[in-house]
DNA sequence: GCCTTAATTGATAATGGTTATCATTTTCAA
DNA sequence: TTGAAAATGATAACCATTATCAATTAAGGC
């Protein structure tokens, strides 16, 4: 009984793929943006009227939990999330967040010469420090191309 | 200018160095954490038993916005502030964070490796998405030597 | 199908960090 | 000394997120 990846790490972790979950599963397959808890749910409300807020943030916790999505702080008071392996996407990215309107952009540049420095470090770090290294952000905030223009 | 750097940096961008500013200032320079609002307001409380929260906040906001202060979020729902410049600390380190006991560890490790792929990677950057970058930050996330024994 | 049980859901209330308001106090320059 | 501007602090409000809990739904054994 192999479904989509999606479908099988929900099963495998012990979890059932039940309409809700379905629902903001779709949303995030469909957009490239990083979305908040509140943004899925009006969409979700769209398609089916009766979702709950509640329900939208433990399907996103739960989806974070377990791999399939990502969540994000990007400093502007609300978490943020993004599928794993979207479609839409490069697989690994980093983001730039603009300090005026917020706006986030994906960028993989560099990520050969990031993935061997951040090997290097977190190497050093785990046996320096004992520090078992899960994952790392890098983050780029400054002014964005329209805010600079509007200035 | 006769003053030490942060009254200098108050006074260009135009503020009075008051009494409880320089209390949280004194906080923050003598500590080697990363405290958050509340933690600055009950340890200035013990020196001014007067002092509010609200200007604890509205102190680490000015600080923050005018360079004496950084302003950081480590996922566990409140803010955290660092002095810039601090003498105790590495000027320029990232965090390591663990996902358990959510404790902070500063590192300095390949900082001149990093610098150069940051550089590049604005220099990139700002071509590309004509994006003008004004900072970075990098965390590393994991479990603490501590957290790793008790498991 | 039907039953049993556990998982899931959604309305609602509560939480907690942070901000907005506003009257009062302090600062500084004239 | 004085008056305007800046800063403060008590309080209420804000708002994203969680906790609670009764109701609904899904899966497995019969
Ligand atoms: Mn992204
Ligand atoms: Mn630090
Ligand atoms: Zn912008
Ligand atoms: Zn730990």
């Amino acid at each position: 009984m192999r479904g989509p990846w999606w479908q099988d790490r929900l099963n495998d972790a012990g979890f059932r793929l039940t309409n809700p979950r379905e629902l903001v599963l779709g949303i995030l397959r469909e957009t490239d943006k990083h979305l908040s808890a509140e943004d899925l749910y009006v969409k979700a409300l769209q398609k089916n009227p009766s979702i709950g807020l509640t329900t939208v943030y433990r399907t996103l916790d739960l989806f974070t939990q377990i791999g399939i999505a990502q969540k994000f702080d990007f400093g502007d008071g609300k978490a943020r999330y993004e599928l794993a392996n979207n479609p839409l996407k490069k697989a690994h990215h980093h983001h730039m967040v603009c300090l005026k309107c917020k706006s986030i952009i994906d960028y993989s540049d560099f990520m050969k010469e990031e993935l061997e420095l951040m090997k290097k470090t977190e190497k050093a770090l785990s046996k320096k420090h004992k520090f078992k290294i899960m994952y790392h952000i890098i983050h780029f905030y400054g002014i964005c191309n329209s805010c600079r223009e509007g200035d």
